[in-house]
DNA sequence: ATAATTCGCTAAATCGATTTAGCAATCAAC
DNA sequence: GTTGATTGCTAAATCGATTTAGCGAATTAT
């Protein structure tokens, strides 16, 4: 394999007929533009002999389909999104598609620039979890008839062609479940991203403390300035803890939970106490901590997996497609 | 942007001149094929005018040239090679090319497939953490000229244009640590893959002790089917704790470690012993277990850098190259 | 038997760039 | 003042496929 690069041409000589044919019998092609049985046979078969594989360039130049899609998160090392990445990859096999992935870094700047860099590319298709100023960008290719699906974030209430988390309503089940189990003040630390995953998980908060006619106290609610942000984490941990009494924390997502659960674990280990926290996400390490926990598993790669498969139908469709799928996520109920 | 594309010729019947000037122009070929300095302020200020963007399926044809690399690693939800595929991509970047991704699952059969399909499809080059089976194929491509490099594991010693870990030394350092820490007895649970590094830890392993002058006791060296099988892994610690007594066990990866290290911590907990571990990779989460360990973290970004740097070198040289990078991985002692 | 279809195939345009060969015009040289 | 370079540009081939228009021959219909 590899060494000469057989062409239509080449076979064409071969044989003797027409480069049409040949590529009327290679696309499937052969009953519709009526190529006699005998040809269709003498054609593969020379095909297969001289090792022929379409060049997917000509192809693409031809017809504008190139068979990639782009796909732009904000970290494709975090785990969230790798593992997201690796389903979006699975299906698009099964479609024989490919996948090219970008890291945005949360950056607007960064983000419209990889959206430009994969559109002049020719991708056919964009998965994005989009940053906060790829909203006028999007809409409009969206508009030009681009395929694009949004994962985990979006931007309007009513927006379509995503497939997000239950954030809201996913939120407030984990801290119903810290109220049942007779927390009453219970912290929040959260991130200062201005996405709709941090507004939707914050209000499935408030939701939950309100139903059970409990104070919604700011002292008690903080912003670190990034996910990744440890020390910020564990002063915020330690302030709540020290100063504020706390029975529990929420946490916006598992790695925030776990920088900010090494912090419970020594409080409960020398206070004697069984503080216990809640987060978004979960990850099979939160359970090393040792320490109560209410946590809301993502079905991760049924969100690739439909990601996907959104965008397929709009490739595929001439008709513009508005669908917006929310995906349940799982309680772990880990407190007692 | 997009709604219509212009293409050279559009600029070139704007402005009544030929192709090929604005394509001189467009690739800073100009003082090359001596266009006149009024022609090339011209052509510039029309083709930004119209928003010219050349079409890179036209490119890549003409030029066999994608500015698209391949990365093939076993598992891209890995967080081990999530980070590097991060890592590739921000060199990329720097080029100007994009990758493209795919997962083998360690089968033979899916590697060579994908190889094959990204061969096709006219990427420039590969990177890849080969499977077993790959060794012909890629040999055979490389033969041809065609770019690749090899990271995380490769076939033979001599081989060429390797990106790796100091998987024996490392592994050895490691293992030396433990013995120095005053254990004897130590453990070793690997995984069944072939590959050159589950080689090369089990012989830094095996040099370790034998500097010291400690048995190889097969009966404490054990092999589990998958690198993720907690079961076997869990009933391989518990029947080193419990019947062969060892003092502690030196783990093939992070992974596999944590999961051993929860049955440790256990044991610990119970026994009131204080039984460590040493592990290949380093983890945030390994100090969750909150129990003895020494690792050797891998310099996975620079592993990522290297690699794509060492294949740019490849894509843009006519003759063949041959290089080998060793990694040296840093050692974490937590023992005391 | 003639007109109308159908069948099986070919020629050639096209996608959008790159690149070689070469044409006039200008300039320098002897 | 003819020869020779040099300059600035163009025409056209090419990469490798897809796809439309259409041409004879065979078949069917009238």
């Amino acid at each position: 394999m590899g060494f000469k690069k057989v062409s239509l041409k080449d076979i064409s000589k071969e044989l003797g007929v027409s480069q049409s044919l040949i590529s009327f019998v290679m696309n499937g092609k052969a009953k519709e533009m009526r190529v006699s049985d005998a040809m269709v046979e003498k054609i593969l078969k020379k095909a297969d002999e001289m090792g022929y594989k379409a060049n997917p360039m000509a192809q693409a130049l031809r017809t504008g389909k190139s068979n990639t899609i782009g796909l732009i998160v904000a970290d494709i090392s975090n785990s969230f999104y790798s593992k997201i990445a690796r389903s979006i990859e699975d299906e698009a096999t099964e479609h024989g598609y490919h996948v090219i992935f970008g890291s945005s870094d949360e950056s607007d700047k960064r983000s419209t620039e990889l959206i430009n860099l994969f559109y002049d590319k020719k991708i056919d298709g964009l998965i994005i979890s989009p940053a906060k100023g790829d909203r006028d960008n999007l809409l409009k290719l969206q508009n030009d008839g681009f395929p694009i699906v949004l994962i985990d974030r979006y931007f309007s209430e009513n927006e379509s062609n995503i497939v997000v988390a239950n954030n809201l309503s996913g939120s407030y089940e984990i801290v119903k479940r810290l109220i049942k189990n007779g927390n009453k003040k219970i912290g929040y630390i959260t991130h200062g991203t201005d996405s709709s995953v941090v507004m939707y998980r914050y209000q499935g908060y408030v939701q939950a403390l309100e139903e059970f006619e409990l104070e919604l106290n700011h002292q008690i609610i903080r912003e670190v300035s990034h996910i990744n942000n440890e020390k910020e984490i564990e002063s915020n941990v330690k302030d709540l803890i020290e100063n504020h009494n706390i029975d529990s924390i929420f946490f916006f997502n598992n790695t925030m939970a776990i920088e900010g659960g090494k912090i419970i674990r020594e409080y409960n280990k020398l206070s004697g106490r069984n503080l216990g926290i809640g987060c978004f996400d979960s990850s099979r390490y939160l359970e090393l901590l040792d320490i109560p926990y209410v946590s809301a598993v993502q079905q991760v790669e049924k969100l690739g997996e439909v990601s996907m498969r959104l965008l397929m139908r709009q490739i595929n469709s001439v008709s513009q497609l508005n669908e917006k799928k929310v995906l349940t996520a799982r309680l772990i109920d880990k407190l007692n």
